[in-house]
DNA sequence: CGATGCGCAAGAGCAGTGCTCTCGAATGTG
DNA sequence: CACATTCGAGAGCACTGCTCTTGCGCATCG
């Protein structure tokens, strides 16, 4: 019943966007709108749990690419193709991706949850790193971390990939964030009347930065 | 008059987020709600104002803090005080900043009058390159720029910055996406709980995508 | 077999929203 | 002075999230 909810609720987001009716739902479920609040305290627990969703099926699409990949040692190629499984369920769930990367709700506040499932996706692309730095194809950073910086990228590789020397976690994180930024770009329009060649961008994009990692 | 709407509409979007409320802005300014369409067309055309003064805000900023750097030479120090400029302006105005940078709302399509505003920042950054371009300070990039990429490339910098090589441009636009895409990431509350040394931690990713793009 | 309890949905209602329309008051112009 | 134009108020429509009460149907007991 709640998956049933959530399946006509995601059908809602994909065309009217993140101003998601409670009431249109119920309506498309030839209910009214009391009804839901049976399954779903509130319009916000609604978004709640399609952002796991949504976390999880990202994370699951990038876990199944990686997975996918043949060659385990080609570690550049195993982070062309996250990058690209990333973009490719963005474009494929825009109204998704947009709930989880896009300005939040002002009044909205991420629980606990959602960060198990937020977290597998860069998951992967740590262990891309992980297995990568084994083979020592992860070439040494050059850059210098300040020292609180130091101290926080220590804990959180601590926390999250225990065997990444901080300086190559500090150049994943990087790497992550440039693929968020790329995917957001295009999504939100950014890219507009400037860029045609989408995919030839995309890729080129994560060369330079696979690149900047040191994924040779 | 539509100067004072857009003050208090821009107070309100720094409470209450995107979901702007035309009624309780003429409730602040002691009207009623009808009144305002006086100004406004729809609540639509309010927020394409504020969009409009977003940008440019923005770009002002930026413009400023550019100029006001000293060693026009230092075309690395120049590509730090871009960075930080964004950073702080999305600090000090989260609202709008989302507004300009977030997800977009469904039915919203960014006018034409838009771009030209959009473009002040990119402007000043590709100003940089240009500049250090002619002090050859910007290395000749090492990657592969495909086709009908490299032609979408030299149609904008044909538009934007001439002088510049479109393997030069491109790696510019790379730079921007990842100042758009740190700041986004902080800003919407994906470093939460992960990251503490904010400042720190930014100025180290821009000192990579100097490196990066050849400023050295 | 009948009565009780419970899960579930419907309906009414409240406060709020964007937007349209009409009407009256004030203001400045000929 | 008379006119026209601008401006804001008010009512109203359709919509929203959410609460509360009501009642139906089904299953489980005594």
């Amino acid at each position: 019943m709640v998956t049933e909810i959530k399946a006509v609720a995601r059908r809602h987001l994909a065309t009217d966007g993140a101003n998601l009716s409670l009431r249109a739902v119920a309506r498309d479920m030839g209910m009214v709108s009391s009804a839901l609040y049976r399954y779903f305290a509130s319009r916000d627990d609604l978004l709640t749990a399609l952002i796991i969703d949504a976390y999880n099926a990202l994370g699951a699409a990038v876990e199944k690419a990686d997975a996918a990949v043949g060659e385990r040692g080609d570690f550049r190629g195993r982070f062309l193709i996250l990058g690209r499984a990333v973009r490719q369920w963005a474009l494929a769930n825009p109204a998704e991706y947009a709930l989880i990367f896009g300005s939040p709700v002002p009044g909205y506040a991420a629980p606990a949850n959602t960060v198990v499932a937020a977290q597998r996706t860069p998951d992967v692309l740590l262990g891309i790193l992980v297995d990568g730095l084994a083979g020592i194809a992860v070439r040494a950073p050059a850059a210098e971390l300040a020292p609180a910086l130091r101290a926080d990228m220590t804990a959180a590789r601590d926390a999250i990939a225990p065997s990444l020397p901080p300086d190559v976690f500090a150049l994943g994180t990087i790497a992550w964030i440039h693929i968020f930024g790329a995917v957001s770009f295009e999504l939100f329009g950014q890219l507009n009347n400037v860029i045609d060649a989408r995919d030839d961008y995309f890729d080129y994009q994560l060369r330079q930065i696979a690149d900047l990692v040191g994924l040779g």
